[in-house]
Parts: structure tokens; C-alpha cells; sequence
DNA sequence: TAAGTCACG
DNA sequence: GACGTACGTGACTTAT
């Protein structure tokens, strides 16, 4: 059975003068004023793209007001007399917009002596005859008057439907009945006279207790109040006139049947030809991506050799919403605009917005200030005039969102977190940040300051000038408008003029897709961990830490009797003097660079060892000293005072292999090798009902040496889950798997860590505390036994030094400057980083893989409200109610196996543990 | 601000 | 022949 056809009629005029008035003025490059056409283009398209969306009409048109003379002027010549003539830089655009609706495949159609109003009657009855449905877009009131069961109207606006209910709470009668309100009330718009002193009330009050106009007019003798029936008696005739009036004609002399309205698709050709011929950029993108499934969201970059200098751009301060409106049509026109906010802390669960700068070409920006308080306490300057905040967010949230507008910035995570906490989400994005980590990690920062002195030759104006320093530094709304201004905008400019720099470097340099697939789309997941936060349960860690204070108070005492004068155990200089002066004890060593004595855990270690009892107890004082100073008594202060969680931030660019960093603070290195460390990771607890799960991948940088080396005998012990290390012992000492000895085992394991960061006989040897001689027999065996990966160390040193990087698996460049340095010292340093690369590198792209995946695949297991909240390199750890837990362990370690499939296939399998528990600890 | 130390992978 | 040396981070403390 088909479904009944549905005619959707627009009201062009009124879309015109909506699209004219709601947008600031702008031409096309040969200077045709286009706001209006671009305007009602823009609303066009939406109505189409919503209607494909939901109901899909059958039939469609846009109707026009053809002339201003028609039958109407001739029963009243006052008739629409007042209004004023089309502004002048409309008038070129109806002929446009005609063309317009045409180029969209629509059909547009006016009458000689008619208002479209009468067109829109006239087909609205001939559908509604045949038993279609209709639908009329506008939100004139004139057209209400054809409202019932099968003609609805629909505000597209505000995205609302009319009907009956609509009409009758607008005229307080029936669609049936407006015409007889409206002809007692008038429309001074209009200049339709009705009867004078009534309005919409008191005539929707009258009809209804008289029933129609013409008994109201017969009977107008009976109503009580003198005045109303003195007026009413005197102006009948006009009322009778306005009916005429405002009466639609429904039988006007169409030139189209019905079916000449009915739906078809544009021809895209001539479409995007009107369309360029406009130069809307962004409507393009939206046409492409709606006709042919095709979207790219990231422009061409112009080349925009002529760009001003940044000494000499010009910068505004955005204070009225007319200027706002105006970068916001250039922005829909541009499809691309740079942001950056300015905020009261870097902290951003703490922050607030104080202002948002945009930029969309080099040399010119604005800063819309929406926070600035002045001074504070109102007694030395007041709060500056500003726009409103919420109406700002307002406007911007649908740039913001718009998916054929891209958002640029640098380090845009930031961003994204202060807007999200206003329920606006920022994308598509692009992250010059990001980008310059991409094609130059390891060479330099990725700061815009660092940047932009680098790309730019320009220093920006820093932080401290705006803001002051020290004690006397003030949060950015303290800051004057104007000071901001310059400061603000000039950091959108440079970020815009980067992102031109950078971004056409991405394909050439051969990182593009490291950027598309493990930087850019990493953005928004972390954002949402790091606003997540994770529970902590601060009783517990502030009773650690009394319990730490009276260790380490009692420590304290101890050795300062056993150094038999006071010093400070905290300090390594006063420690060096006591152990290896006042006692004489042999071993020390001083620094070369320093002349300081040694007093590392390793020199304080050996010494206790020989007996010594003072080094023991300054070790156990250190670390007690270490964990309530890091963990205990900070981590209790970095309680979030909304969310009673913690919340960190991850650095996405401040590594050379592309791991991420964690800091304010750094939950990555939360205690766990000992046993009183283990006690604060206790304390970080799931919420109640709710269980915490960590998943983390076993070994994966060894699978991943086994994979690049391509060593068969490692492959074939992770394909056959054989204890590695055990492995390892027996392929180098020659000891069988079976009953082998821890201590044996563990020097294997050393071994293994070793070779992952570039082994030296030196370095082992130190780490197992045995003969270097000894050490250096165990890499040759280790050599012999995987003669691969001598190999591998050679091919990927000998590259490096010839390019000056190496790469991961997934083509990421990690730049080793170091490598060429004169110093054969820093030389070697670079030729242990250039072997690790690689191999830690991999380990990272693969888990931000299974992170830029993992909230969807928690999505499509309907797993909405478990919560991926921590990054620990090779350990991700969620947040589950209970009930979900078995649910979501499949899920995850699903996500995390494969991740790097399917651009990698990997030749080890990848094996994730999962545990769950009340708290981090137990969930390991 | 640098250096030393130590928490993690 | 001597020099220093496992890879990657961030936070806290003392000393300058």
C-alpha cells in the first residue's frame, strides 16, 4: 500500500526576509551582495537534508510574491501601503534566490496578482481534495487560517510543528475561525484596518460567543459594553473589508498540477555549479556530503602568501552580537575557523571561561570577552561591557558542532574539555599541536610559543605581560579587555597561520595518516577520561598518611643518633658528607659534574648490604618520605571540590616514542613494587555499586621485538604462551624450563628489559649486580641463541643516523637528535633511544588504537555506562557497576587484542589480562 | 632554575 | 685510551 503523498509548500518571502534579517551582510568576490541567498540556501538545504531525515515529502515547492500590486490593492489601496521598499542590497538577490531553489531541484513558483500566500492556499486545497497530507513551511500567521486535520504548518526555525492546538493558542479560535479574528483585529503590518480597539483577544472572544463575523456584525447590538458595540456598529463595513482581505484566495489559476510538484533529486552538476558561482564553501561540503556521501571536512589549505605580518594584524574586540553574527556567517562561508579560550585556570575541571578567540584568516582575529570581571572587588575598575555568555555559547554551539565547519586549534584538547563542560561538543578539529608532533617528535616542544618562534619568526606576546608573574600574577578575568584582546586573538592568528604551515606537510612528509588515525581522534576520548576522573578514597590516604609521618619521624630520630650529629636526612648533599666524610665509608663516588657525593637507592643499597645500618634507614626513610610527600598528602588535595574524584590531564605531545604522559597530577605512576606503595593504590576505589577494571597487555613490548626482529624461536614461545622469561633462561644458560630457578628466571628477565632498551654489558651488569665480564657473556649468548636481533639493532641504528629518525609499525617518526651529535657519548645514548623507538612506540600506537575504539565498542555492546577513565602505557582501567563487569571484560580485552588489526598483522598474538575489584590494587 | 632522587611502564 | 652508559616519563626536595 503507498503511503500517502505529502506536499510541503515554503513560504519563499518570508524565508527570504528571515535568512536577510538574521544575518549580517556579505558579497561574493565580485561583490554581489549574497547574505540573503546564502542565507535561505543554508535553510533550504537543512529543510531538505530534516526532511530526509524524517518525513519524506512527495511533492515540493517554493513559492514567491511575485509583484506588490495584486487584487488586494485594488479592493483597499492602503493594503501593505506601509511598508517600506526592499533594502537595496536585497533587491539583487530574488532573482538568485529563485535560481536558487531551482538548482536544488525545486520548483519555484509566483502568480501576477496573487501572493504567494493565495498560491499556497490554492495548492493546499487542491492536496488536501486528492487526500494528501500538507505541510506549509513558514511561520506566518496569514497562512494559519488553513490549518485542519490534513494541513499542518511547520516553523522550521524553531523547528515546530502548528496545528490545530498551535493555531488556536496564536488567534484563540480554530483555524475555521481566524479569518473572522483577523478581520476584527487587523495586522498593522499588514495595514489591514479591522475594527479599532480590538485586538486578538477581544475578537477571539466575540467570534466565539457569536460564532462567525457576520452574526457578531447582525447582532452587534446586543453586546453589553457600550463602547465595544458603538465601534463595532460604526466599522462593520471595514471589518467585511479586512475579511477580504485577509481571506486567501484558494482557487487561484495555478500554473502547475500537483503533479508537477512531485520530489526529484538535483542535478548535482549544475547544484554545485550555483553553488560555487556563490562561493559558499561550506553549504558545498554539506551538498557533497549529503548527495553523495562524500565528506571531506578538511578544506584545502589557501595558500596565503600575502598575509599580513602578525606585528601588523588587526585585531577586534567582539562586544555586540551584530559583530558576533557577522564572524559567524564568514565562518559558515569559510568552513574552517581557528579557537582558542581563555580561561581562569589550566586546571580544566576548575576553569572558567573568560573568553573565546577566532580567527578564520591570517592578520585578522577576535576575542570575545564573556567573563572579565575587572578587578574583582568593583573598586578600581568596573566589569568591562561584554556579551553575554550563555547567548555567545549560544550562537557558537552550532559552529562549534557543525560537522562541515572544521575547528582549529592548538592543543585542542583543552578546548574541547572547557566547551564540553558547557554541553557543546567541538569537532570536527584539527590540532596544530598534534601536527607538529607528527612530522618533527623528538626534535622539538610542540608549544604554540615554540612554534610559532620556529615557523613564524615571531615571538608571541606571553602570558606573563598579560597577566603578571609571581605573587602579583592575576587570573585571565582580571585582565583589561584591551590586553586581552591583543593577547588572545594574536594566540587564534598564529595558531591559524600554523595550521596553514603545518597541515600540507602531514602527506608530504608521509605522517598524515599518523595523524588521522592515532592523534587527531585520540583528542576527544582522552578529554572525556580526564573529565570522568577516577574515586579516591581520602580518609584512607590521609590516615597513610599519619601512619607514614610517625615512620618517618621515628626514622629520623634513628639516624640522626646514628650519624651522631644533626643534619637533614632529606638532603643528598648533607647525606654524602655524613656517610663518606664524618664515617669514611668507602664506595662513594662523587659526580663529575658537580663534585656531590652519590646517594642514590643503588649506593645506599650496597652499603646496607655490607652491613651498614645507617644507609638502611635512610632508604626506609626515603621512601616513606616519597610516598607521603607524592602520593599520600597531594593526592588528597587534588580531590575535585564538584566531582569529590581525581582528575589528571594526559600530554599527548611531550614524548619522543608517542607514549602519552600523565600529570596534576601524574596518575601513571601510582605506587605498586612495594608493599606500603601498594597501600595508596588501594585507596583509588570505584564508585559505589560499581567495580573498577584494569586490562593490561602482557609483555607487549616483547611481542612487539619479536614481530619487527622477526625472531621465529620468540614467536613461537608467545604463540605457545610459554613464560618468556623462562624461556629466555633456557635458550641462554641453558637450564630446562622445568623447575628452574627464580634467581636464574630473573636474570633472564633482565636480560629481556635489556635488550628492549638497547643492552649494554655495563647496564646489565649493573642492574643484576654482577661482573661486567659476566654480563657481556650473557648478551653474546643471548646474540647467538636470536641472531636476529643483532640484526635488527644494526639495520635500524644504520638507518636512523641516515635519516635522523626511526619509525613504529604504524608509521610513526620518532626523531632522535642525539644521533648526530659530536659527543660519541650522547651519540650512543642515541643509538640505545633509536633501538627502544621503535619498540615502545609500537606498544604505544597499538593501545591509543584500542583506546580510540574502545568507547564505541562499548556503545555497540550497550555498555553506555561503563568508563574507560586511566592510561597506564600498556593498562587501561574502566569503571563498571557491578552488574556490567562480565559484560565488559569481553568487550575490552576484544578491543585491546586487536587493536592493531587491521593495519598490522601482527605475528604474535597480543594477550590481555583483565581483573576487576573494589579498588586498583585488586582489580590488578 | 638545576640537580638529585624515586615513583611508574 | 678514557669516558660514562640500559628506554620513556613527572613530582618533590634541596641548593643555588
Amino acid at each position: 500500500m503507498a503511503e500517502t503523498p505529502h506536499l510541503y509548500l515554503i513560504d519563499g518571502s518570508g524565508y527570504i526576509f528571515r535568512a536577510y534579517h538574521a544575518l549580517p551582510p556579505m558579497t561574493r568576490p565580485d561583490g554581489t551582495p549574497v547574505g540573503a541567498v546564502f542565507g535561505f540556501s543554508n535553510m533550504l538545504f537543512k529543510l531538505i537534508q530534516d526532511l530526509a531525515d524524517g518525513e519524506k515529502p512527495s511533492h515540493l515547492a517554493v513559492i514567491f510574491d511575485a509583484a506588490r500590486k495584486t487584487f488586494r490593492s485594488e479592493i483597499y489601496p492602503e493594503y501593505k501601503a506601509h511598508r517600506p521598499p526592499a533594502p537595496e542590497d536585497l533587491v539583487p538577490q530574488f532573482s538568485i534566490i529563485r535560481d536558487a531553489v531551482k538548482a536544488f531541484g525545486v520548483p519555484a513558483i509566483e502568480m501576477e496578482g496573487y501572493e504567494a500566500d493565495d498560491i499556497i492556499a490554492t495548492y493546499a486545497k487542491q492536496a488536501a481534495d486528492k487526500g494528501f497530507k500538507v505541510t506549509i513551511v513558514s511561520s506566518d500567521k496569514d497562512l494559519m487560517q488553513l490549518v485542519n486535520e490534513q494541513v499542518t504548518m511547520f516553523d522550521s526555525m524553531k523547528n515546530k510543528r502548528i496545528d490545530y492546538t498551535g493555531v488556536v493558542e496564536k488567534f484563540g479560535v480554530g483555524p475555521d475561525r481566524v479569518v473572522d479574528v483577523q478581520s476584527l483585529c487587523g495586522d498593522s503590518v499588514d495595514n489591514v484596518p479591522g475594527v479599532p480597539g480590538i485586538g486578538i483577544k477581544t475578537a477571539a472572544q466575540l467570534i466565539t460567543e457569536y460564532g462567525d463575523l457576520d452574526t457578531l456584525l447582525e447582532r452587534a447590538g446586543e453586546i453589553k459594553q457600550p463602547k465595544r458595540r458603538e465601534t463595532l456598529l460604526e466599522n462593520a463595513d471595514k471589518a467585511r473589508m479586512s475579511r477580504e482581505l485577509v481571506r486567501l484566495v484558494n482557487d487561484a489559476p495555478v500554473p502547475f498540477g500537483l503533479d508537477d510538484l512531485t520530489v526529484r533529486e538535483p542535478e548535482p552538476g549544475p547544484l554545485l555549479a550555483f553553488i560555487d558561482e556563490q562561493s559558499f564553501r561550506s553549504l558545498k561540503v554539506k551538498v557533497q556530503h549529503h548527495y553523495a556521501g562524500f565528506l571531506d571536512d578538511s578544506p584545502t589549505v589557501d595558500p596565503v602568501s600575502e598575509a599580513v605580518t602578525v606585528e601588523k594584524a588587526t585585531y577586534s574586540c567582539i562586544t555586540e552580537m551584530a559583530d558576533l553574527e557577522a564572524w559567524i556567517v564568514r565562518i559558515m562561508a569559510a568552513g574552517q575557523v581557528t579557537v582558542d579560550t581563555e580561561t581562569t585556570s589550566l586546571d580544566v575541571m576548575q576553569a572558567d571561561l573568560v573568553g573565546i578567540s577566532l580567527s578564520i584568516v591570517p592578520g585578522e582575529a577576535c576575542y570575545i570577552p564573556v567573563g572579565h570581571t575587572g578587578d574583582g572587588d568593583g573598586m578600581f575598575a568596573e566589569r568591562p561591557h561584554q556579551l553575554d555568555k550563555a547567548e555567545v555559547l549560544k550562537r557558537l554551539k552550532p559552529v562549534l558542532e557543525d560537522p562541515s565547519i572544521l575547528k582549529i586549534g592548538q592543543n585542542l584538547k583543552y578546548d574541547i574539555s572547557i566547551f564540553a563542560r558547557q554541553g557543546i561538543d567541538v569537532a570536527p578539529i584539527d590540532d596544530t599541536m598534534l601536527m607538529s608532533y607528527a612530522l618533527e617528535s623528538g626534535l622539538h616542544g610542540h608549544g604554540m610559543d615554540e612554534l610559532s618562534g620556529l615557523h613564524l619568526d615571531h615571538t608571541p606576546i606571553s602570558f606573563k605581560d598579560v597577566a603578571g608573574t609571581g605573587k602579583s600574577q592575576v587570573t585571565f578575568d582580571k585582565v583589561t579587555l584591551e590586553k586581552a584582546t591583543d593577547y588572545a586573538a594574536e594566540d587564534a592568528d598564529i595558531t591559524g597561520r600554523l595550521w596553514r604551515i603545518l597541515k600540507p606537510r602531514l602527506a608530504s612528509e608521509q605522517v598524515m595518516g599518523v595523524y588521522e588515525r592515532l592523534e587527531r581522534p585520540l583528542v576527544p576520548v582522552l578529554s572525556a577520561m580526564e573529565r570522568e576522573g577516577i574515586r579516591v578514597d581520602v580518609p584512607a590516604l590521609k590516615s597513610l598518611s599519619n601512619e607514614f609521618a610517625a615512620s618517618i619521624q621515628k626514622l629520623d630520630e634513628e639516624i640522626q643518633k646514628l650519624a651522631g650529629r644533626p643534619f637533614n636526612v632529606q638532603s643528598p648533599k648533607q647525606l654524602g658528607e655524613i656517610l663518606f666524610e664524618d664515617m669514611g665509608l668507602k664506595g662513594g663516588k662523587k659526580s663529575s659534574k658537580t663534585g656531590a657525593w652519590g646517594t642514590g637507592a643503588d649506593v645506599l643499597e650496597a652499603l646496607a648490604a655490607e652491613g651498614h645500618t645507617l644507609p638502611e634507614k635512610v632508604l626506609e626513610y626515603r621512601q616513606f618520605a616519597k610516598l607521603k610527600s607524592t602520593y599520600t598528602d597531594s593526592l588528597v588535595n587534588d580531590v575535585n571540590p564538584e566531582t569529590g574524584r581525581i582528575h589528571t590531564s594526559y600530554h599527548l605531545a611531550s614524548t619522543t616514542t608517542g607514549r602519552l604522559s600523565s600529570n596534576d597530577p601524574n596518575l601513571q605512576n601510582i605506587p605498586i613494587r612495594s608493599e606500603e606503595g601498594r597501600k595508596i593504590r588501594r585507596a583509588f576505589i570505584a564508585e559505589k555499586g560499581c567495580k573498577l577494571l584494569s586490562a593490561d597487555y602482557s609483555q607487549i613490548e616483547l611481542r612487539i621485538l619479536a614481530h619487527i626482529a622477526d625472531i621465529p624461536a620468540l614467536k613461537k614461545a608467545f604463540a605457545d604462551g610459554i613464560d618468556i622469561h623462562a624461556m629466555t633462561a633456557s635458550e641462554v644458560f641453558g637450564t630446562p624450563i622445568e623447575g628452574m630457578d627464580p634467581m636464574v628466571r630473573r636474570q633472564a628477565k633482565a636480560i629481556n628489559f635489556g635488550i628492549i632498551y638497547g643492552i649494554s654489558a655495563f647496564g646489565l651488569a649493573r642492574q643484576l649486580g654482577i661482573e661486567r665480564s659476566d654480563a657481556q657473556k650473557y648478551i653474546e649468548a643471548y646474540f647467538e641463541r636470536f641472531p636476529g636481533i643483532r640484526a635488527y639493532m644494526d639495520n635500524t641504528i644504520a638507518a636512523a643516523k641516515e635519516s635522523g629518525y626511526v619509525t613504529t609499525l604504524f608509521g610513526r617518526k620518532c626523531h632522535i637528535a642525539a644521533l648526530r651529535d659530536k659527543n660519541p657519548m650522547h651519540r650512543a645514548f642515541g643509538e640505545r633511544a633509536a633501538i627502544n623507538a621503535p619498540i615502545q612506540g609500537t606498544a604505544a600506537d597499538v593501545i591509543r588504537r584500542a583506546m580510540i575504539r574502545m568507547p564505541q565498542a562499548l556503545v555497540d555492546a550497550g555498555l553506555t555506562d561503563v568508563k574507560m577513565l586511566l592510561q597506564v602505557h600498556d593498562e587501561l582501567v574502566f569503571e563498571a557497576p557491578e552488574a556490567r563487569v562480565d559484560a565488559a571484560i569481553p568487550v575490552i580485552r576484544t578491543v585491546m587484542e586487536g587493536a592493531a588489526a587491521p593495519a598490522i598483522e601482527l605475528s604474535v598474538p597480543l594477550d590481555v589480562d583483565v581483573g576487576s575489584g573494589d579498588n586498583w590494587e585488586e582489580a590488578h
